[in-house]
DNA sequence: GGAGAATCTGGTATCGTTCCCATTAAGAAT
DNA sequence: ATTCTTAATGGGAACGATACCAGATTCTCC
């Protein structure tokens, strides 16, 4: 089944401001003044405000858009990059990035680098080329310095002229530390997020300072490494299983993310195990699903929604006013949610044995 | 902690044709007819053309992105409107439709109208001001026509000069409906979309046809339908808990999707029921989280990729040429993806109670 | 009544491209 | 020698909105 080309009756067909000038018997200049409500054209009389409105309102008149900008070179959008839209952490951020956008009549363009370095600079130049009047870099670690305001989400952009809006990491990981330690756990497993995400060397980084200052021991052979910044469970998954083969000498793991968390709890509960009476799990963000998922996940949770506004506001801000000082730093803070897959650390049963396989009351099967 | 404004001295002096014709000794003409490659200037010798290219590359000359647009009226930016970005469908969609337009030097510019018909309105106008080529509509039934090219998807969208991707839902109704009946289920629930979701209706449509020619009762005690288009767990587990509550008697769910599955998973081993032992769950998508729950999830995969792919093909084919005739219906063909979630149906021990609630062998409990 | 302020309006350059039309020069055909 | 092509380039008018700079009218005040 076929069907005719684009009906061209329908095509509306839009004057331009010289027609409505000279229908309204006025110049070009006074119906743009009245039209822009501009301070110049204060002295205008309302009758002929009033006409000009009137005949704009009847006649369906828009500014064209490429003419406008061209004169006063604002687009009234920004670009987003992104490393890619995927579950979990995106939807959140884009969404409230949207929403201000949007709400002030701004116009984003996405685009996503999938962690190449040269994607991120090809399309940071083509934005430009298409003169976004800010730009939005969320988890992206931009080492270009751009000629227009630019905010940067979770990236650790040190540039001038950028505000970065992270999370307050050592609070996040005291408050994953504190919740273990507090039920019992004592030899924890991590798992690193990949070694491109720049968000995760940070958050590392506080996960090492804080364990030590609590004392808690990070064993080299209980620390997993993301390679891939997938955001598929998959990757999780992969971890968790193998060392799950090679030793089982630990009674909690704090997980990347919440979706590396969930391949985690899958991989544990493959081997025989259970969340969280032989392993408690923890995860990171607090997406969506977390609540829902079989154990529901115990994470320490991002703001994301506050942190996609703050972001958008920060930048509009800047776009409205580039002569103003910016912090070069907004710190966000994170949350512990608790639920179901953490629990009180088991009393193990080989205390010494790192390289023995678990014991017989660990491996008991879950029934069902 | 503060930091001075954008360094102007970042701003990257950006001369113009005219700048570079005169340094050429040119005229502008001949320039662009070089850089555009134009058939009018066929009889440029290659001398000249190397000078103008050498020149344009040594200077980073770039086209005035609006100057450009405004003479030749193409933005080469496409809008995509969809009901917001949330996990699951979108994500993957938008992930095929951004990686081909990208691809083909388009940029996209997308706006959310969370199912509210003033903003599906309101954005497709706007998306018009700013003179976007062509217009992708996501799960969005615009009743709108629009003067560019569109493509819908899973929108069913019938206006004149816009083709609509979507799914064979007579196909994809009769994988779900033979799979569970080959496993011996014949008491089935059921899991409407929300009424606002067009493609739920024609999904409703096929899998009423499709039961009634297999002989599968759709009882209405037996159906749920999700109120709003949630994206979150949330709502699937609330419908399922209360019909719980009600009864029992069924063996098998068909869900709208699997998100609102994952909540309907997670209600019925809240009761203590066993998902597949005891209730099997059927969802619908294959999102990426699908094979990583706990159970996985059996699912009527939607070629997501291939559909946002074909859908992006297709919006820039028709922008490429206005002139040609396209299909106004694309269908694309679900598959099913057989996990953990379903099982044999057990054998009922209560055949007729309809308003009995279940059997204690139904109800006993999942041990761990 | 005339200078000057306040009020209202228009002419026109400008933004940076593209592209229709000329124009020139050289060679081919008559 | 004159016209006709063809090759190689330039002039300049759009595209549509904005904004500077004037010009014109009315009003105020001494």
């Amino acid at each position: 089944m076929t069907q005719g080309k684009v009906d061209p009756t329908v095509e509306r067909r839009t004057l331009n401001l010289k027609q409505l000038a000279e229908h309204l018997h006025l110049s070009q200049t006074t119906v743009s003044l009245v039209l822009n409500n501009a301070p110049a054209g204060r002295s205008i009389p309302q009758v002929t405000r009033d006409r000009v409105f009137e005949a704009a309102r009847h006649f369906h008149y828009r500014p064209n858009y490429f003419a406008r900008s061209l004169r006063n070179s604002r687009s009234m959008s920004v670009g987003v990059i992104v490393p890619d839209l995927s579950d979990g952490y995106f939807p959140v951020v884009m969404n409230a990035i949207e929403s201000h956008l949007l709400k002030s009549h701004y116009f984003y363009v996405t685009a996503s680098h999938y962690r190449r370095p040269d994607l991120v600079e090809e399309y940071s130049r083509r934005l430009m080329e298409r003169a976004v009047d800010g730009l939005l870099l969320v988890d992206t670690p931009a080492a270009i310095t751009v000629p227009v305001p630019a905010v940067a989400l979770s990236s650790h952009n040190p540039a001038p002229g950028v505000t970065n809006v992270v999370l307050d990491h050592d609070l996040a990981a005291r408050l994953a530390l504190t919740h273990l330690t507090d039920l019992g756990h004592q030899r924890i497993a991590f798992m690193q997020g990949a070694p491109d995400i720049t968000d995760a060397r940070y958050r590392w980084i506080s996960i090492v300072n804080v364990a030590q200052e609590m004392g808690i021991e990070i064993a080299p052979e209980r620390c997993m490494q993301l390679q891939e910044a997938s955001q598929s469970p998959e990757s999780g998954h992969h971890l968790m299983r193998d060392l799950l083969e090679l030793h089982r000498d630990f009674t909690a793991v704090f997980c990347f993310n919440d979706i590396s968390a969930l391949g985690a709890i899958r991989a544990i509960c493959d081997t025989g195990l259970r969340v969280p009476q032989d392993i408690s799990v923890i995860g990171f963000d607090d997406i969506i699903t977390a609540a829902f998922s079989q154990p529901s996940l115990t994470t320490v949770k991002q703001p994301l929604r506050q942190m996609g506004l703050t972001a958008a506001e920060v930048l509009l801000e800047r776009i409205a006013d580039s002569e103003k000082e910016f912090p070069a730093e907004i710190v966000m803070e994170p949350e512990l949610i608790v639920r179901e897959s953490t629990g009180p650390a088991p009393r193990l049963s080989s205390q010494s044995g790192k390289t023995t396989t678990a014991t017989v009351s660990t491996l008991q099967k879950r029934a069902g």
